[in-house]
DNA sequence: CTCCATTTCGACCGTGAAAGTCAAGATGGG
DNA sequence: CCCATCTTGACTTTCACGGTCGAAATGGAG
């Protein structure tokens, strides 16, 4: 019930491109650090992530990454399928690739898997980056504190 | 976000045990064929199992496994972390061993991630293998159906 | 046009865990 | 005593994860 360190690290990329917010592109580097984020690898994921059509990049100097899409409309669960497949504790009760099992039909765990898959899904594929940065300016305010009256 | 296929066989094991319900032991072999669980595989697990307190054994000819508590107090959630470890999609947000991670306190994905971790314990949790068996029961009756007025 | 910073592409690789397998011994019933 | 069964622990094999690396293509600036 993890997701894989490469998921997390494109989460983290695609979080700090929409923080950016400018027309001006990103450099791999600049991710990197910010996010701490092995350089390298950062490179291969950034370039599945394009392919995936979340991000855009430009070359040359002064290039780098952009988002595709606004942070409001790109969810965390759609990022987590693509970069670690299907979003299941089994692959029976996969959304898009279920793959039958050797109790076809009568397997007595199958409800149960569906409404474990069903909770995880409720929570990421209703976050976008734009709700996680809300939630994360509100917590930062908290945090300043004691300016309401 | 999957299970191991070795956590699924303990699962899969205990409810075998649980259908079983009687003070005879079940045997591995028996287990094994009605669950489809490599024998020499579902030995190994039956060990761990019987060291988590889950399940006792009898040795000799007429031996095997019974459960050690009904399988109203068997969760699945509980089964599930003694298997495979801590449920949680990253280890920061494991109840029982959490991990620092880089971000110490500010990190972006924290309360993310807890509500995930949130989601999925409130299923496994609340599950219990007796839960199961009488979810499976009423579905047998549903098929069987028409005999309602 | 040339130089440099940057992305791009594909190959490469070491480690560790998952998923079993196996042999030999201990134990208990008949 | 004999046989069926659990017990223990070592062993193997395969594969995905988590990266690295080198070289080429590209675009902006001067």
């Amino acid at each position: 019930m993890a997701v894989s360190s490469k998921c997390y690290y494109a989460l983290r990329a695609i979080y700090a491109l929409s923080e950016h917010a400018s027309a001006e592109p990103l450099k791999i580097a600049e991710i990197a650090e910010r996010q701490q984020i092995p350089v390298r690898f950062l490179e291969v994921i950034l370039g599945q992530l394009k392919g995936g059509g979340f991000v855009r990049s430009r070359r040359g100097a002064e290039g780098g990454y952009t988002l595709a899409r606004p942070p409001e409309q790109i969810t965390i669960g759609e990022v987590m399928r693509y970069v670690d497949g299907p979003i299941a504790p089994v692959d029976c009760v996969s959304q898009s690739r279920p793959k039958e099992c050797d109790f076809h039909g009568h397997c007595h765990f199958f409800g149960f898997w569906g409404r474990v898959r069903q909770a995880i899904s409720d929570v990421v594929d209703r976050t976008t980056f734009a709700d996680l940065m809300r939630e994360n300016s509100l917590k930062h305010r908290e945090y300043v504190g004691d300016w309401t009256i």
